[in-house]
DNA sequence: GATGAATGAGAGTTCATTCAT
DNA sequence: GATGAATGAACTCTCATTCAT
């Protein structure tokens, strides 16, 4: 019993020395000499936890994935109207997130790979953000329900969401200075649910301006 | 008499053919022979159009920088009312992309690049994200000065823009039957522009439905 | 428990098998790979224990100087006079490189390479002449003390000790058959030490001694 | 005619570029487009004149020789004693060398392939040096029969004179300020000529000279 | 279980040489 | 005759992975 939760929590030691040095230097840049390293311990010693460079990959894209959910549902079951949920999520997202630059780092480094390894599998994005998607289609869909939401918005609504999200990342990790990833969050919120321009009197989409 | 050659036209060639290769297997897994191979000539000749495999990076990174900039320039110089060029000029980023997927792909490996490799200098995206946004905001402002767009939105709005864009293009790489690019630049602008919440009848930001 | 290996002993066998392949075919001939089949290992290995090809001949040339510096030590601790002491290291030197013909071509590497590497700051020839010559310096200045060696030579004497052994090395590495160079200690000293020509009854030389 | 001359002539400004670039970086450092721009021709023209770039060692060697040759017979022409001629021959290679220390780097290149180079069978330093000895060596005879020089000199005497020289040259180039070269004649010839010990006063050395 | 010495496939890059113009 | 664009063999060096200890 003891060894089995060395063994697991060891995994775990290597694992977040992994993402600390993806995140450090990226995956291609980093060798395996450095993960040990940074983890303390033997080059060989990685490759009794895991079965190559790639599994390291997928191993931590995959407990990345568990945080997230984890997080997701314990939002989601909250007692919040579906439209502050929404704010809820993308605030908790994006304070995490700026606490963690590296982790940010790491995801995109699963997305390029995801990409273009052909071998990497199990890293999917596909479904991430259709998950993403999902979650936030419900939420809106809840909104309309409760009409908290305008009935008549554009079917991929839910995409741009998490659009706002993963751009913000992007531009972000380039520029710390551009903002402060942690106000983002109000202007995603505030832009998004109210848009930016001035409603014309009688409707609120495509013909504005008398 | 030498053989006549224009270099800068032969020189378009070879990147023209790394770009399709970048965008087919991405920067790192494309080897020095495959971009070759695609372009039709020998490994060495490469090297006499470009110093490195970064070069030819920086070079076709450059490249799509100035098409990107003089599309803009044009976009810009038009007749068209300020939120009308938001709206065009995201439609024609969507558009055209829509039509290069690889261009896409090359884009992000540029900027996982950029972000790793110390000794890549030329690729610069806090920039490119500067002037994206630089562009953005001043079509706002101009929107603001006409009374077309609303005077009291958060200072990151023009960032959401370029999120926007950039997080559709993460999303739809991965997954293409997701929703059709082109489609999205009307859900970014209405969204963005009239927001998805129904506004209170008194005013329409921070402190709605009574 | 990793592998027990004596590094250091490692990195003198690989070094004798540079040496061997040097002298067998010139560094510039030598490929990596030769390097690592003479030494019987692989090619990653050599780089274990040595930087660059440019290491692997500093090293050795390193290693080459130790054993000479060693080998005149002793033989200036001794007890003879400063003439034999002269008389013994000509002869030490001629007897043990002609036992090693392969260190003499070695030796020239080194010395091409010192002088047109420009990165090749290791390997400094200047020094090793300059100590040799200071060491024949210090030598004769000590017999010309005990009244052993004239008083009027000439001031670069001692440099032409040195070329004595320089030459003899150049040209019985291209010709063996032309003289057995460990035969060629007693012409050296023999000749420097006498002369060739008859003195005149009342001088020797260009005119000095009334 | 002048089609001749000027073939033939542009074959020697070649081979004067590709000497004096040799001398600059080593023969191995040196690049045929090196060798073209020192020339100011196309890379290709050199392929004109010679059919690789080892030839163009060959032949700027054997147009060293030549030189070399016509030196030395202009002076064993001359109307001086043995002992003198040894004695201006010495002076005239070590001060025309001075003049040109690039020569001498390419002397001990060509030196360094003749040794190493299988192919290089042009370049023949056996043949060099035994000519310069066998030069020697008949002076010497000459200078016995006249009585100048000792009759008991050592049968290696002639290998040690160019042994002088080519030491010399060895030392000289890796330090410049170790001595000045054009003095080093007046060195070798008094040091060979005469030796360093003092003679005893009934004989000198191995005891002979009743 | 842990290690790191050993490895070789494979990468980027160089450059002597060729040859169409 | 002169050229330099094109080439690919050959080089050095890297690093994920293996495995004896």
């Amino acid at each position: 019993m003891p060894k089995q939760i060395d063994k697991q929590s060891k995994r775990e030691e290597i694992l977040d020395a992994a993402v600390r040095v993806f995140g450090r230097h990226g995956f291609h840049f980093t060798r395996m000499i450095d993960v040990a390293r940074e983890a303390g311990i033997g080059k060989g010693t990685i490759y009794e936890y895991f079965s190559s460079k790639n599994d390291l990959l997928s191993a931590a894209f995959n407990r990345y994935m568990h945080m997230i959910r984890q997080d997701m549902e314990t939002l989601l079951a909250g007692p919040h109207s579906p439209v502050e949920k929404i704010r809820l999520i993308i605030q908790h997202v994006l304070d995490t997130s700026a606490q963690n630059p590296e982790l940010i780092l790491v995801f995109f480094d699963f997305w390029i790979h995801s990409v273009h390894d052909g071998d990497q599998q199990e890293i999917n994005f596909k479904t991430i953000y259709a998950e993403y998607r999902e979650l936030t289609r419900v939420l809106i869909q809840e909104g309309i329900a409760r009409g908290e939401v305008r009935h008549d918005i554009p079917a991929n609504t839910a995409a741009l969401f998490v659009s706002a999200i993963e751009g913000t990342f992007l531009q972000w990790i380039v520029d710390p200075q551009a903002f402060r990833i942690a106000d983002m969050g109000k202007t995603i919120t505030d832009v998004l649910l109210n848009g930016i321009i001035i409603p014309s009197r009688t409707d609120h989409s495509e013909g504005e301006n008398p």
